[in-house]
DNA sequence: ATTTAATATCGTAATATTGCGATATATAAA
DNA sequence: TTTATATATCGCAATATTACGATATTAAAT
């Protein structure tokens, strides 16, 4: 096996698994952490800066893209990866919810 | 490879990452839902709840329980699977300073 | 003591993830 | 136009995860 049973599970229940998935590596939280103090943000720097390959930080990025918490804006020959706050609020609130929703009650 | 470089990363970072991976599976979040709107819990009604194998169940519960979020009380012949309160809370904490610390600021 | 029930662990197969070198692509600079 | 720089994508190897059947383990019930 190794594959997920998704179609078992609830929608909200996948796509958020989805995004604690994504953050649930600590090359992409280094990612975040940095692209948060800059002013700006390249991905070459971040290539400097955590120690992985170009290759890597690239594919890290590409998922942190995917669940759309950064954005890319193409400035000449370099590529700006800034947060997409929208989104970034909107993934808070939402775990945010599960976290009061999940009630314990026994014990 | 397939082998996170964790020694490059902050004890922060690998923290926080470890228990967002854990999260980041539609089937733990399933035993985290089920358990909470139980006012009791046990692991055989999760297997007929979610329609996972007993002992993939273990598995998952295993992991729910390594980073502190589950803890099992053994009642007689069954084990009352509970959540830590306490561990919940400071895991909703860190979340949250983590979302309010990381700051778009460009773009 | 034996049986039953609940859960954990082991072993294994299928699949996913991580990481990287090599290469492609695209734009700016020379 | 050639060269340099930034980033993406491909292909692959190593490792991790998911899932499950089989088998242990443990305690209650008989």
């Amino acid at each position: 096996m190794g594959i997920t049973k998704s179609q078992i599970f609830t929608e909200t229940q996948n796509e958020m698994a989805d995004i604690f998935k994504v953050l649930g590596h600590p090359a992409r939280l280094a990612i975040l952490d940095f692209v948060s103090q800059q002013d700006s943000c390249i991905c070459n720097d971040l290539v400097n800066e955590i120690g992985l390959a170009q290759a890597t930080i690239s594919q890290h990025l590409k998922e942190l893209k995917r669940i759309g918490l950064l954005q890319g804006t193409i400035e000449g020959k370099k590529l700006c990866y800034c947060i997409n706050i929208d989104r970034w609020n909107e993934i808070q609130k939402t775990l945010n919810t599960f976290f009061k929703n999940t009630k314990a009650n026994c014990c």
